[in-house]
DNA sequence: CTGTTAGCGCCTTCAA
DNA sequence: TTGAAGGCGCTAACAG
């Protein structure tokens, strides 16, 4: 059934617009009066001539009209204590009447702290990475600062290009979500003139602060969990690109060898995003390249459930013929049918303590090098239920 | 079991640190030599004094090490073609050692143009929003522009208080991601001196441009989906606040009370987040209210899936005893078990074409108000697959 | 408590 | 093609 709009088309070319094209407003009509005024004021001259066909109100316009300095109004909108009370109420009332609004870049500038906190992350359509971000959310929110997101895909390229574009805006501090991999980010964060707190992921190279579970050791985890519940061809299932999995796999492949059980047949790995219907993509080529596998870990939870589906399509009991383990114990691991064996990450947490940690580097003014291990918790359920065959 | 590294503690106070406290860095060591340098120069004397403990490498100082003025190396910089080929390659080489990092505020306020685009949207933690935003951020990463996100989570005030943040940042663009509700929000998108789009909703009333779809014909046409398979008593089941899913809410309702079934114990809401959980806690609610319910019209496919899996905990058959419908079509909806109908939302189409609208807004200057609707498509799959009683 | 002065780093404008 | 002067809007530092 299609909706009566039918299915337009894109307009055709998509001119690739620089900055900077078309962006000037038309003159805004009650600015004469203003001026007028402002030439019989003394010390404002300079305000004459600028602003032809400009409409931002300004600190000047207001305190023009209130008849006081720019600077006054200035610390009435800033430091409210400072200024008095009446002579604040008057200036107030004349901002929200002339619709004064602050210009951050001018602000920026002048005062040398942008008040802004960079968040790098590999990806939004990732529940895992959201959590995070909410957390961080939640204690940047306490301040006056303002977070600006960048998500990079999970490309190197993508990071590097982005963590320019916030070291161009003079964060206060950045989070990177998720391991740094690329030696030339490292790079550039070493040399940041500002704190910076790695998320997530203790287990790769930290620069300066990192606060999340060492994932490869969650990994080794979960593999010995499955292989004590009597799987043998466990295959591992990874999302992402190979080195963004890193720790994981090479906790997978630790325990896997030491059992003596490791057949590079059983990783089946794929670029790109995670997703439910991956999961079950990666069930039909497991069983292509290893018919015999009996269990499979999965990196994400969303691939764990795509997982579930394909075998429940295909005839195959989870757990008594195959079992799955996911990652991060996502909101539907618990009420899935079945529900989902999985490595608890404390998301939230790690996300509201990273910003903590941040804040009160940028606070201090110092950033001592810490790691902090949150630990993660192995959730077993229904998944991975069947009595060990040992 | 839990990780060694125990359940660490929040530490103690959390100070809210406000803008701009700690952040002077400390003196470059190498600088001395530049400033004697300039010293030497003529014209830049007023370089000397500033910059006592301050380390940012400035356009300046790049001119100084290179022997040209600073415009020229901003010009090698930003518009490579109007320099000399040699003098671009002598200026670059320094700018790369020197380590030059462009200062955006600064640029905003001399070019009084941020080059950068606001995203406003409800909710981060919702595969629906996402798409949306990889279609714009696909759009615009085609541009100089950047993109800078704000979630309000389905609060107005929130949403107010972004939006001032946004347009004190001078954007060269907004997009607001699904629909604007509160009239002061309105208000403010109307006085916005840069072009809007609205995009995912066109049922509300539109500032600027809008496209997406509109939500109250999906939703009379997924109602009457349920109608025609033969069920009767149809709930809603919706996450998030009333006034977000309004225009659903009056689809469904019209089409009930068109046909005579209508029952307010039907209506299930919940003020949050929609997610899989969601689902089934919604089922409890309902068959508590309305045991004799048929039937789901489920605003978002996550709640959709947690209704399935309580459904199959409580052994109703779906869709023989229960008939389900989702919203959006996410990446799950085609292959769970069963799988799901739902109304297909194009929905990264509409971010894409969104910024595209926006971008060509920007560029030309003006913003003709527009309302594309991409239409939308009911997918009829399992969990509604029953032959019809009517 | 309020005002004056002097930039912040870059870009626009105009001149050479 | 390159440079000099000046200003964007705001705030730090110091006066009064």
């Amino acid at each position: 059934m299609r909706h009566p709009a039918g299915c337009p088309v894109l307009e055709t070319t998509l001119s690739l617009c620089p900055i900077g094209d078309g962006l000037r407003g038309e003159g805004a009509p009650d600015r004469k009066d203003r001026l007028a005024r402002a030439c019989r004021q003394v010390g404002h001259l300079s305000t004459r001539r600028r602003r032809q066909r400009q409409e931002r109100v300004t600190l000047e316009d207001v305190a023009l009209a209130a008849n006081v300095s720019s600077i006054t109004v200035s610390r009435a909108l800033r430091n409210p204590e400072k200024v008095t009370p009446e002579l604040r109420d008057r200036i107030l009332r004349h901002v929200a009447e002339m619709g004064y609004v602050p210009d951050f870049a001018a602000r920026a500038l002048a005062s040398r702290t942008s008040g802004m906190i960079g968040v790098l992350s590999p990806s939004l359509a990732n529940y895992a990475f959201i959590s995070v971000m909410r957390g961080i959310e939640d204690r940047v929110g306490m301040t006056d600062l303002r977070i600006q997101y960048a998500n990079t895909g999970f490309e190197p390229d993508e990071q590097v290009k982005q963590l320019r574009l916030f070291l161009s805006q003079n964060p206060v501090g950045l989070i990177v979500v998720s391991g740094v991999e690329s030696p030339q980010l490292l790079d550039i964060l070493a040399q940041a003139p500002c704190p910076i707190v790695q998320a997530l992921d203790i287990a790769s190279a930290p620069i300066g602060m990192a606060i999340g579970i060492d994932n490869r050791i969650a990994s080794e985890t979960a593999t010995r969990h499955l292989i004590e519940r009597g799987y043998r061809r466990i295959a591992l299932f990874s999302g992402g690109p190979a080195i963004h999995a890193y720790p994981r796999l090479a906790g997978y492949r630790a325990v896997m060898e030491e059992a003596g059980l490791f057949d590079p047949a059983l990783v089946v790995q794929h670029q790109g995003h995670s997703s439910v219907s991956l999961g079950g993509h990666l069930i039909d080529r497991l069983f292509r390249q290893a018919p015999d596998a009996d269990a499979a870990f999965c990196l994400c939870d969303d691939v764990a459930l795509g997982a579930i589906f394909e075998c429940q399509r295909r005839g195959i009991r989870v757990p008594e013929d195959f079992g799955i383990c996911g990652y991060h114990d996502l909101d539907f691991a618990s009420v899935s049918v079945p529900t989902i064996t999985t490595v608890r990450v404390p998301r939230y947490d790690i996300g509201f303590r990273a910003a903590d940690k941040l804040l009160r580097a940028v606070a201090g003014g110092k950033t001592v090098s810490s790691v902090v291990d949150v630990g993660f918790q192995l959730v077993e359920r229904e998944t991975t239920a069947r009595r060990s065959e040992r």
